[in-house]
DNA sequence: ATGAAAGCGCTAACAG
DNA sequence: CTGTTAGCGCTTTCAT
């Protein structure tokens, strides 16, 4: 069917051998015949069989990137930064969706070692989870934006300091009654960004009030929801701080089809600074993460790893967020 | 290293092939060596290796997706169908950006041959290059959302179609003086939504101006452009249809920080109707496409191809576009 | 029902 | 410099 170096070996009457050295540019063959093999591989149109090269050599040059929801830019854009670099060094990936769902997040990390990555991305759907995952992933694998766990290299934001600088900087605005709109309660992240909320609260000496803590899940509809729990009564909310951008996106929905002027009477606070938050018809106050970096830095890492093979270093890598003002804060 | 099926034969003092045959629910093995089989697979940790597996079946379960952008929603929804419906099928997908840079699509292509991926769905960043790849692609390929090719499959929206009703449309509404701000001129889809549209004005005796028919890139940021040619002048440009969502975002970025008023002033009309654009916000008139079930059915199409082998029918689908009416017409 | 053996396409160690 | 050979881990005949 397809040809190999055998066929080319034959076509050209020496071993086979000898083609494949020519092919890879190993020494031990002489410079006419590489030449003449190489013009020949292009003539028959070879191309190498890279589960054969793999089988022996122990290595794919592929890598696994597992993430809940592509369609959420935020994981968009920290994907393109991986994919991109991931070329970039000679890797081709593996993009896994798993849609918030444990069960195929499992089956994706089994999947992908029987397609024997060198090595795996992850953002956990339920940062708990990680942990038990130590014994049954045996290729390097790095966290993403999760909770960093012991033993393992990770490449995320620093989320405590991004809710403690977002709601410093409502309370700075004069907003007193802030409600947190949060996503999935198993997220890690999204509870080091309340943790950081409560900070900044208790540092100004406002008592917590838990009825103001809410989560449903990290997409425009939860944020709606939580915005009309929020808004819908007589707590007289004055800020919102959205987990998320998306879900301050469903937020603005919610309170300016119900008539709140923003940023005067409600402030919106997001998360994650995703393209469409710049955009002049939104321009959302935002807590800023450098999402092509993560994906990028995630990408170098987990091939530093992939070098340093049984006995790695665990790295990792804390970014800032930073806080970016534009107009739904006054 | 990591553990064979000769290893767990080994352990069970029996021979690899029983173990083989057993592991894959083949016939030809005891109820009770199965059993003892599978128990010290799992005991011991096994993982299939698919390379292996894959160089004797010669197939993968693998699929490539080309596509030139991944942070842009549209194909982001539409990648979303494929990898979803993929998984469902048994698949995994190799997923390829391409940043429509050409040269960067060819070695993807070359790539995802070597890997032997059982199928390709490919988006090129030029479709008028397509044509070419013919003699160069030797796995199923279908091409999806550019020009249909004599040949291959093919899954896409009718354009022509899309542009035609857009601008009747904007017609009916009263526009009179309506520009289009497209993408790129390689793009087929771009230059069909094109043709729809001076149908639509011929129809009406409209006589067709080239400077009101303008081409960018697929971005916001080509749409601003675009917007700023189109409006900083005496033109009297009273409506403009976009080649896509993103673009009609940069136009309305444009249009409403130099102060026209929407839609009264100016009437503004999308292409893809992305997440984004059914924001309160936003509230963007557009031309609807099915993304997630293009994503879908692609793949579906795909599987067919892949199983009926070397003398496979050629399929295409083509799925009408929808207007969805919003606020940035009157 | 089980085992032995061939072979998928390739790399790498070993002879010559 | 070149050819022979032994695997990589698995599936699949073919014997037994």
């Amino acid at each position: 069917m397809s040809i190999t170096i055998k066929d080319i070996a034959r076509s050209l009457g020496i071993s086979y051998s000898s083609v494949s050295r020519a092919l890879n540019n190993k020494p031990g063959v002489s410079n006419e015949t590489r030449k003449r093999v190489i013009a020949e591989a292009k003539k028959m149109g070879y191309k190498p069989n890279d589960m054969a090269r793999g089988l022996v050599k122990k290595q794919t040059n592929t890598i696994g990137v597992i993430i809940p929801d592509i369609a959420n830019s935020f994981f968009g854009e920290v994907t393109e930064g991986i994919i991109e670099t991931a070329n970039e060094n000679g890797y081709t990936v593996f993009l896994c969706i798993t849609n918030w769902n444990m069960e195929i997040e499992k089956e994706y990390l089994r999947t992908l070692q029987e397609k024997r990555v060198d090595g795996i991305i992850l953002k956990s759907s339920k940062d708990e989870e990680e942990r038990k995952y130590k014994d049954e992933i045996n290729v390097p694998y790095i966290l993403l934006e999760g909770r960093p766990t012991y033993g393992n290299s990770f490449v995320g934001v620093n989320n405590k300091r991004g809710g403690y600088t977002g709601t410093k900087y409502l309370l700075k605005q004069g907003y007193r009654n802030i409600a947190f709109a949060g996503g999935s309660k198993d997220s890690y992240t999204n509870m080091q960004r309340v943790e950081g909320y409560i900070d900044a609260l208790e540092e100004h000496d406002i008592p917590i009030n838990k009825e103001l803590i809410l989560y449903n899940d990290f997409t425009a509809k939860g944020g709606y929801k939580l915005a009309e729990k929020l808004l819908n009564n007589d707590k007289k909310i004055d800020a919102i701080f959205a987990g998320n951008d998306v879900i301050a996106l469903g937020v603005l929905d919610y309170a300016t089809t119900h008539g709140f002027s923003i940023p005067e009477e409600l402030g919106v606070l997001g998360f994650d600074d995703i393209f469409y938050a710049e955009l002049p018809q939104i321009q959302l106050t935002t807590i800023h993460q450098p999402k092509y970096e993560l994906g990028k830095y995630a990408l170098e890492i987990l091939i530093d790893d992939i070098h340093e093979g049984k006995d790695r270093t665990c790295k990792s890598i804390i970014l800032e967020p930073k806080l970016i003002v534009r107009s739904t804060t006054r």
